[in-house]
DNA sequence: AAACAGTACAACCGCCTCTGT
DNA sequence: GACAGAGGCGGTTGTACTGTT
């Protein structure tokens, strides 16, 4: 394979900022004669730029079509997809969206775009969960790090307890998987106690993972397990077979669950939202398995387990 | 007001890919 | 098929700007 010369290697061409002057010269010339060959470019132009930096400088900031500003809520969103679905194919990605360049969208990622999904909880890289606790803590603002509010965070155990069990039936009250009943249940604390989320929500750490949907990530053949997660396009009941053989089963689906807000966490409060929660799954009550219920009570009962452990630590 | 830290983004660098010979 | 030139791409850097202490 052929390679340009390096740009760098004629010290006289001129380097940096462009300024006004060479911006109308570049502008003018290109108006009158098109762009042509890139090499050429500079010297027929009057410029004492290699053609390199012509053509970035034309593509990235002085073509008309160039859409200057913030991004809008959609376009993040759009380039969010797509990186799930290209990685850092920057030009790819640009040419879904008209008027920004690839060098634009590259940029508002790795200085907006990236750090976000850190904060929720996501490896940009993946568009997984992080799985490294310590990283997803540190990107977490001091007030809620629990590393470094250990004894507030202890304080308030009891409380997060509950509301991880609240979250998780909730989110099986919405899930297809709520269909299984009694499985579903016992499925999914093993699931959980592995470090499994339930369609997309990750109930250990009470918040709902957002991840950007894209269609090639539907299929459960199509997708290397991150850290024993299953995704799924379908709104079927996942196979024992499956279930058993994973940590955690996420749905790809479009559809956004909301968690319940945060309570107060009495004794009173949440054993009667617990129990609204169960009656509001339609699950017959004659399903619930009673090795199911054991297994509920156990978790509940048994702070030591590794999955409470997991919450508090 | 000054110093420092963090952020945004234009521009550069070096490698890769495409295309013509 | 091998080679060379040109353009394209992604990673990285430099610097101006903004916010915080």
């Amino acid at each position: 394979m052929g390679r340009s010369p390096s740009s760098s290697s004629d010290n006289s061409l001129k380097k940096g900022p462009w300024t006004l002057e060479e911006d109308e010269k570049l502008i003018d010339y290109i108006q009158k004669h098109g762009k042509g060959s890139w090499q050429l470019l500079p010297k027929k132009a009057g410029l004492n730029r290699c053609g390199k930096s012509c053509r970035l400088r034309w593509t990235n900031y002085l073509r008309p079509d160039i859409k200057r500003g913030n991004f809008s809520p959609d376009e993040e969103q759009i380039i969010i997809d797509l990186h799930s679905l290209h990685g850092n194919r920057w030009s790819t990605i640009a040419s879904h969206l008209p008027g920004r360049s690839d060098n634009e969208i590259k940029n508002f990622w790795n200085t907006n775009l990236r750090k976000k999904l850190l904060r929720s909880g996501i490896e940009p890289k993946t568009h997984r969960p992080i799985s490294d606790l310590n990283l997803f803590f540190n990107l977490l603002p001091t007030s809620i790090n629990p590393w470094e509010n250990a004894l507030e965070f202890h304080a308030d155990q009891a409380n997060q307890k509950i509301q991880v069990l609240q979250n998780i039936l909730k989110v099986l009250s919405t899930s297809p998987l709520s269909n299984t009943g009694a499985n579903c249940l016992g499925e999914s604390y093993n699931l959980i106690q592995s470090g499994g989320c339930i369609n997309g929500i990750d109930p250990l750490h009470l918040q709902e993972l957002s991840y950007p949907l894209s269609p090639n990530l539907g299929s459960i053949e199509s997708v290397p397990e991150p850290f024993g997660t299953i995704y799924m396009n379908s709104m079927e009941t996942i196979p024992e077979n499956l279930v058993n053989q994973t940590n955690g089963i996420r749905s790809t689906s479009n559809e956004e669950y909301s968690l319940p807000a945060l309570v107060p966490a009495t004794t009173e409060t949440c054993t009667a939202n617990l129990m609204n929660s169960i009656n509001s799954m339609h699950i017959p009550n004659q399903t619930i398995a009673s090795n199911c219920i054991e297994t509920w009570g156990n978790l509940i009962d048994d702070s030591s387990s590794s999955l409470w452990k997991d919450i508090y630590h």
